[in-house]
DNA sequence: TTCAAATGGTACTTACCGGTAACACCGCAA
DNA sequence: TTGCGGTGTTACCGGTAAGTACCATTTGAA
């Protein structure tokens, strides 16, 4: 029993560093990242100030290494889509088409990387380049899907794609769910559709 | 002279509300609404903390009254399109693009509204109803300008184009000008080419 | 057992922020 | 002159924030 020394929670087995980047996570999405203090998250962790300050130098680096978990979080989810449409990319498509909307369901505070974005004023801010590269490497990857999926200019559609789900996340915020970001799905479906057709025609020429 | 009893700025001789709300409006947006103390706004409008609070009994009023005006200014911007191309909605609309860009050009730190609603976590916040208020009223008014022009469906279109233009604002401040938002107008008038081929053939059909 | 690294706990510094109190000033109208 | 409303000035309160110093405790490996 002594040499067990059982534990409280549970969730105090993982490294405290996890348990902060998590933690930190949950309060800077919901009272956002000036909204929350460092002693709060610590606390929240179970764990105390001095050991958040041992593994990130300053409360800046800790938004960043939150974002960059979000952004491997994100692209984790790509791959199990990868997983489930092996070579299917139009499946891959509708499924994040709908994946935009379900997790705005869930939980309306739109997207953690925008929200930074437009929350963090400095420009040297050290998350500033993991936000460009996340959003980034989403891009390209949803430029891939588009490629592979046979579309002509597939750049744009990722592209018109990128901006109605971006737009989507803050109608949520600003008007609610009755907003303009009801229409996402229905609106992202029609441009598809209209790509696909354009990509038809543009196959047959070339066929 | 000494009856005249010249005053100093130029900018003082408005009232103080008034440059108190041009000034907190000049500093929100470049620091965020929490970013920027009721102190700093006052001394920076030539003023003290004390007038401030007479004139907007918290910060959080002095944040709603700050979007109401912008929402004052956006909706003078569309009469001033109504006036120039009185009776031309299509005119209207290629306006209302090119102006989304040209205003993201000037600075980049995207919708004051959009912005304070992602940075405003509380629900109760005086300022949310603002938020809502003015989306809703921009919403409509795009609404009606597509369906002045004899667009079928004229709220899809209203939706698909107040999503592409949040979104751009949005990709701006994450990845910059180079990012999706770069194609915002290329997608915007193609859409509405697209919508607008549609209401053709449903007003043939119809006729 | 011993040692070192990681962690927990507490107190502290420095600074800011939202909001209020009290008082002085100035212009203007009755 | 008197009075008053709007304004300016200073000081203050209570709270919270980021970041650090210092020391006790635990843990695991040599």
């Amino acid at each position: 029993m002594s040499k067990e020394g059982g534990k409280e929670g549970g969730l105090s087995r993982t490294p405290p560093r996890d348990r902060i980047i998590e933690t930190a996570r949950d309060l800077f999405r919901k009272h956002g990242l000036r909204g929350v203090g460092v002693d709060a998250i610590a606390e929240a962790a179970g764990t105390n100030k001095m050991t958040l300050y041992r593994h990130f130098g300053s409360k800046d680096d800790l938004i960043a290494a939150c974002l960059s978990e979000a952004g491997k979080e994100a692209a984790q989810e790509w791959d199990e889509w990868d997983a489930e449409f092996p070579n299917a990319p139009m499946n891959q498509l509708h499924e994040w088409i709908g994946c935009a909307v379900s997790c705005a369901i869930e939980d309306p505070r739109g997207c953690d990387i925008a929200n930074a974005a437009i929350e963090i004023t400095e420009p040297d801010h050290p998350a500033r380049k993991v936000i460009a590269q996340v959003k980034s490497a989403h891009r390209d990857r949803l430029a891939r899907i588009c490629r592979d999926a046979g579309f002509t200019d597939p750049e744009l559609l990722a592209d018109a794609l990128t901006l109605l789900v971006e737009g989507a996340r803050v109608s949520w915020q600003t008007v609610g769910p009755q907003g303009p970001g009801s229409r996402f799905v229905d609106v992202a479906e029609a441009i598809v559709a209209a790509f696909a057709e354009r990509s038809k025609v543009a196959a047959d020429v070339a066929g």
